[in-house]
Parts: C-alpha cells; structure tokens; sequence
DNA sequence: CACTTATCTGAGTATTTGCTCAATAATTGC
DNA sequence: GCAATTATTGAGCAAATACTCAGATAAGTG
C-alpha cells in the first residue's frame, strides 16, 4: 500500500498518551521502530513488524502516530537534536579565546563524535529513509547555521571566512560519513584519516587567498 | 510482495533477445526505468509503470528479466562503465609527462564530469537503490583502482602518496557529489565550489609531511 | 461500587505490486 | 505456403502491508 494516491483525506485524530502506560507504548514503539531502521532499513520498516517488536498491538501503533511516517519523524526529530545541542555548545565558547587550531580540532572531533554514535542509524536516517521536504529543511538549517557559527569564528583568522567556512563544514560531514558510516573498505584506520583531515583544513584556511 | 522470504526457488529461463523486434523492446524496458528511476527514484519504480512507460506488457518485461532488480543491474552495469572508461582514459597518460597540478586538475574535474552527466539518474543509483553486495564490491573495486592510479602519479610528487591517494579521492568524491547531487542549497556556484576544492587538495598534497 | 475515560487488541479490509501462464501474434527457415 | 521458433499479451493470482474498527480491559473518580 506504500503510497496514498490523492494526499491524505485528514482521518482520525491520534490520542495523546496521558496515563504512563501508555507513554511506555508509545516509547517501546518509538524504541522499537528505531531498531529496526538500524537493523533492516527502511524496506524492513514495517507496522506489523514495529508492533511486534514492541510488544504491542497494530492498533496501539495508530493511536499514537497518525501514520508509519509520524513514527520516523519523531525519531528524526530527536536525532537531529543531537546535531543541534552540539552546535549549541560550540556556540558558547568565547570567540576570541580560540586559536585557529581549536576551532578545526573541535570541528573535525565533533563531526567524528556525531557519527560515531549508532552509525547504523545515521546511516538509515541519511540514506535510506525518504525524507519529507520540511525534514530536509530542517537539515539545510542546521547545515547552514553550523557554516554560519564557523564563519565567524573564522573571521579574525582568514580572509573570505563564509566561503572557507562552506568548504571546511561541507568537507568535514562529507568525510567523516564516508569513513564512518558508508563503507566497509578503507585500508586506513578512521582516527588517522581524520588527522589528515584536520591537516588539510588547517593549510587550506591558512593559504593566501588567490 | 516487494520481497521472497527464501530466497528464489530458481524460477524458469529468462529469453535472449534474438531478434530486433525484441532487442527493442528489453531496449524500450531499460529506458523506461532509467527514467522513471530519475524522476521517481526507487520507490516509485514497479513494474506494471515500467511495462507501461516502455509501450510493453508485463510479460514481456519478465521474458527478458528475472525480476525488478534485474532491471537495475543492467542500468548500475552501464552507469559504472562511464567511471571505467574515465579511469582507463586517465592510465592512458604518460606519468612521466604531466604535472602535479595537471594531475589534480584532471582529478577534479573527471568527477565534476562524471558527477554532471544526469544528476537525477545518479542521486537514484546512489542513494535510493538498495544495491546488492556484488554491486557494492564493484563500486568499491572501481573506488580503489582510482586510488591505485592516482598513487602511482603522485610517487614522484609527494610522500605517503597511498594515504594521500585515498583523502583525495574520497575528498574529490564526497564534495561533487553533495556540491551537485545531493542538496539545491548552497549559495556559492559549483564551479567556485570546486575551484577551491583543487585549490584545497594541492595544498595537502605539496605539504610536507609530519 | 458504579461510571467514565483511557488504553489496548488483533482479526479483518483495502490496496498495492511482483510475477505467472495460457493464448495469440509475428518472424524465420524450409 | 507451412511448420517451428520467437515474441507479446494482459487478466489475474498470491503475497505483502498500511490501516480500521468494534469490542475487551484497565485506570481514574465519586
């Protein structure tokens, strides 16, 4: 049934789960649901299977979530959640007390550090799950914001800093992805790949501009 | 039914096309998903809209292909072989002769090329298909023969030139794909984008090492 | 307890979709 | 022309799966 046809006819209002019994139904599913996208993938993202696997029924799966989609969503949700304490924490540090130094280390450790935590799913959730536009948004944002913060950060450092900074940020995620998530076949160990990493993005911030 | 829970009982004999009437039509049927691959992607890839699109009946399709993802072997089959061709059209070069700004150059821009050529057809291919083992191999194989190539080239320029093949390659790949491929949001033009990725590389490449 | 509200159940429905097969048509070789 | 071979057809089967609903059970409230 994967798709509805002519956009969803607005169904039934989802309960909102008041007693804690039922926000553990609604936690097992949430919980459960994200096992499986580690584990198979979308394609075995099922809501018979979800049910299952939380130990409850079909039924109970619907009356919390309007559709198998508003699962996901939620997890997405708190995923990228993830993404946005840690820019939040970098955002706290006193500009003018960094070396330029510090602030590629911490780029390059935090990327590694985010993608080190449950690969599988990192890898399901940017890969493999269809993403809705406002998701892909919302990404966007956090892209953009993370490129924005790093400029400025840049600024007493180096000339044309949004640029240096696109190329640092886009860099550092693309990497450490294909590293660390992607594939299962570079000869040479993770941590040195992001030493060289690091290297690079030192010369290329500290190079004369053309 | 999307998949055999047993793995296939071995069904019959798919048909070689013999004579042109039918080379057509497995011809029609492989251009039909292409397209619809690219405009769609995986998910709205099914048979019945294959068989539709190519101006054939389902039958037909299953005269020439034992199944959906048969479909997409031949399409993963001919998209990998422009990457070979680039590749043999690179070890072509005499090593002796050419610079290592030439070498960087041609690089990134047989990615930029190989990266322009149907955005749409190679977003499917790479992020939406589930692609099975073999052809994961085969793309790591090809991966790993550029790598190889581009080691040999750099021997004369540069130490370490194994790991050094590895970052450049990996690097020139992830940001093609991302700068023309993935996202429709980066503000700064591609070819900007990847004139400061050639810049970024060289400047690894020439450093000496720690 | 009696009553209301919240939660849960799971067999069943509706639809999608991969794929088959018996019948029909076109092409080739003689 | 006439078989034999090759090619095509498309209704329909079987399985998968998103989602519903009528009724059962538990929890809160007086």
């Amino acid at each position: 049934m994967q798709k509805r046809r002519h956009e969803k006819p607005a169904r039934k209002q989802v309960r909102q789960a008041r007693q804690a019994r039922a926000r553990n139904t609604v936690e097992a599913i949430i919980t459960a649901s994200t096992q499986i996208l580690a584990g198979q993938g979308w394609a075995g993202l099922n809501t018979n299977a979800i049910a299952r696997r939380a130990g409850v029924s079909v039924g109970s799966v619907y009356e919390y979530f309007r559709n198998k989609e508003a699962i996901v969503d939620v997890i997405i949700d708190r995923h990228l959640a993830q993404g946005e304490a840690y820019l939040r924490a970098a955002a706290d540090l006193d500009a003018a007390s960094v070396s330029l130094d510090d602030i590629i280390t911490l780029l390059v450790a935090s990327f590694v550090e985010l993608h080190r935590h449950d690969p599988a799913l990192h890898r399901a959730l940017s890969e493999d799950v269809p993403l809705t536009i406002s998701q892909r948004e919302r990404i966007q944002a956090l892209r953009q914001s993370t490129i924005d913060l790093l400029a400025m950060a840049l600024t007493p450092h180096a000339a044309a800093p949004k640029l240096k900074a696109t190329i640092l940020v886009d860099t550092a995620d693309a990497l450490t992805h294909r590293w660390l998530i992607d594939d299962a076949g570079t000869p040479v160990p993770p941590e040195k790949m992001s030493q060289e990493l690091g290297k690079m993005l030192q010369l290329y911030v500290r190079a004369a501009q053309v």
